[in-house]
Formats: structure tokens, sequence, C-alpha cells
DNA sequence: TATAAAAAAAGAGCCAACTCTAATTTTTTG
DNA sequence: CAAAAAATTAGAGTTGGCTCTTTTTTTATA
């Protein structure tokens, strides 16, 4: 017992909450997120435009919200396939580039995530950017669960720098998400390849010898 | 001769741009992207607002005006660097970050850097957006010749895909160069580690056993 | 030099995010 | 249940990028 007890106040405040943050999330997959005008955003919810802002500083911070969601709600699937991964290492990191692309695309659609890849840029030290600083810590901390088992399966040496490397992995990762981001025509196949060069490349020099990959294509001259 | 003979009328529009750029790269190095308005270039410039209309399209049109002016007048300063690289290919590429850094810099501030850092993201498609993904060919053509050069000293692999491998060590930079771009607190020095890290892991799997570098950091356990 | 073509300038106006202030309503508290 | 506190709401206003139309000026051409 004892359980906070929660007043009317804030059961509301967090009711109205889930009312802007539904209406907007409808809208933004409907509409998309820039013709989406906040006024819209507040009728659909059925609240005055003002409230929202008593809310959300930004039409941005909304997206915050909505992207803390997402990264929370998806949370168990990554970490399963963390915990068991394909053997093969680089099929392993493009299975998990994949599963991240998936969800993303999922719950929030190519235009707001190109508010969000764009949020470090155009408003550093907003809630967005620090939110996206802290996600890119998450994947690295998954990649170093996943390494750490290619390293108890004798796939990677055992004095490799997990840390950096996860680092490195989670570089590419996000430099090829907003290629695929931006890039209206990019082919998922191309992004793949690419993806696949770049981290058959990675775990070249890190591989014991016997288990090394052949490095079809990295290895032949262009 | 028949050297193609320009009218008045051309002379003039070049004229005209010329001081549309001039006086929007002095306001933007003194008071920011953001904050300078059309106007006020305009009236720096001697010339009505709706001029400036007529020859940019937008404001980040401007922007890539004078980024294309850049890349252009500081080919020549990266294109001696990569000729004649220093002997050790990690200290090699950071220095051609630095390079590319300190010549950004040099012309456009970071908040400018941040608008073209965006661009991809927020304008996909537009001029400078392809401008964006033009220069990082360039730079990767720069980072071919830098790697066919350790290839003839003989501190590559004779075999390595010199492009995929240009390709990667692009990313990285461009990844950290945003990184740098969007992050006030950053010190020069943490990134300059990170990049070292990353590229050493790069480099690790496609030099010969007994160029390669003993990994300082990189085979240290965390 | 007169006429046609092209470009620049003036100026009004749209749009949507965001701000501010002054009610009005709702919730808490004594 | 009344007074105090807190939140919602209405509504007017600001800003700056951008558009559009019309007038004026400049340049090219016959």
């Amino acid at each position: 017992m004892a359980s906070k007890v929660i007043g009317l106040r804030e059961r509301n405040r967090q009711h109205r909450v889930g009312l802007i943050l539904g209406a907007a999330s409808r809208l933004f997959a409907q509409g998309g997120y820039d013709s989406t005008r906040i006024e819209e955003i507040a009728e659909v919810a059925e609240v005055a435009p003002a409230t929202v802002y008593n809310y959300f500083t930004n039409k941005a911070n909304i997206l915050t919200a909505l992207a803390a969601r997402h990264v929370y709600s998806s949370w168990a699937e990554r970490s399963a396939y963390v915990q068991n991964p394909p053997s093969d290492p680089v099929e392993a990191v493009q299975g998990f580039e994949r599963l991240l692309a998936d969800q993303a695309m999922r719950t929030l659609g190519r235009e707001c995530w190109r508010v969000i890849m764009a949020a470090p840029y155009l408003q550093p030290g907003s809630r967005l950017h620090r939110a996206g600083i802290i996600f890119g810590w998450l994947i690295e901390r998954h990649y170093r669960r996943m390494l750490r088992t290619f390293q108890e399966r004798g796939q990677l040496d055992a004095d490799v720098d997990i840390r950096a490397l996860a680092e490195l992995i989670t570089a590419i990762g996000t430099y090829h998400f907003g290629r695929r981001v931006s890039d209206e025509n990019m082919t998922l196949d191309t992004l793949k390849q690419d993806i696949e060069r770049h981290v058959l490349i990675t775990f070249l020099g890190v591989m014991p010898r016997q288990a090394r990959p052949d490095a079809p294509g990295v290895l032949a001259r262009h």
C-alpha cells in the first residue's frame, strides 16, 4: 500500500498528455509532421491550442515524447535479438540494423525521423537532441552485449576493446540510418550492401584467423 | 578569340550575385545564420529583397552557393595533403579530418554548418542536399588517392578494396564532423581520440602484419 | 533612336509557429 | 461550502520566410 496517491489534478494532466500524444501520433502518421498544425492536434485532442503549449514547449517536443515512447516500448524486442544473435557477426549486425529500422518506421514514419535526425543540428541542446544521444548509448549497449556473446563463442579476439568496437558499429549504423531516412529512392538492398561492406572491414581486424570471413568484395579489386 | 562575349546584362547579374553572397557571408559570420534576415542581406548588398529571391529560391540556397564557393576554393589544399600524407595511416586520416574541419570553420562558422548538415533531413532533394552528397564524393576521392599512396608504400594490403575502405573512412569522418558541429562543448581532444579509436579498428584488418599498429587502446581491455 | 524584352523594385499579403495577457474553469484545502 | 491555488482557455499579436502582382528601370535590338 502507500502507493503514491494520485490526485485528480495529476490524473487529468496525464490524461491530457495522452490525448495530445495520441492525436499527434495519428496526425503525423496520416498527414506528415510539417503539414500537421498544432491547432489541428489540439482540435483532435479536444483541448485548446494554448494547452498544447502548456505541456510541450515545441512542436519538436511532442515528437520527443513520441520517440521516447517508441524507444521504451520496443526495448524488449531489441534485447531479445541481441542476446541470441545469428551466428555470423556481420549478418548479426545487419540484422540488428534492420530490426532498428523496422521498429523505427513502424511507429513514426520517415518524415518524423528526418526531423529527429536533424535536431542535433537545428536545436542543439534541446530535449530531442539529448534524447537522440541517449538512444545512441542504448544501441551501443545492445552492441556491447552482442559482441560479448561473440567473444564467448570465440568469434572475436579476446583482447578486443568491446567498447570501442560497439561505438564504431553504432556510428556506422547511425550514419546509414540517416542515409536511409534522407534518401527517398535508396533501395533497401543497396543500403544492406553498403552496411555489409563497412561492417566487414570493421570485423576483419578483430576476428581470430580461423573465424575470419573470406571477405568477398572487400578483398576483391574494384 | 571568340571568347564568349558577355553582355552587360550577364555582367550585372554576376555582379549582383557577388554582392548578395558577399553580404550574406559577412552577415552570417557576424550575426549567425538564423538571426540574419533576408531583408538585411538585401540592404547590405544594396539590392531589393525581391531581387534576392530572384537569384536564390531559398535562404538555404544562399548557403549552398557559399558552401560551393568554399569547397572549390579549398580544393588545392586538400589535394596537396592527400598526395603526400604523413607516414602513419591513422595519423594521416586524423590529419585530413582536422584539415577538413579547419577549412570548414575558416569560412562558414558552426551555425551554418549545422544548417548544411541538417539539409539532407529537412530538405531532401534540395540543392543543399545534393551539394552535400557531391562533397562527400569528393572527400571519398581524396581518401582513395591517399589510400593508394599507402598501398604503394606497402602499408596497406595489396588486395584491399580501396573504394569500400575510402567509403567507410569518409562515413566515419562525416559522422564525427557532425558531432563536432552539433556539440558546443566537445573538446577537440575528445573528438580526436574518438576518431583515432575508430580508424584504428578500421585499419587493423587491412594492413600487412608487419605494418600493423600495436593498437594501443583498441586491444586493451576497457 | 524607338520599340521590344528582360529584369529589378515596391509593396501588399499569406502562413503557421510561437508569445502574452486576461478571463474563466477546475481542483484543492481549510 | 467558501476561499485560494492552479490550470485551461480565448483571443489578439508578433515574427520572418516566402509569394504574387504591378510598376519602373534597364538592356538589347531593329
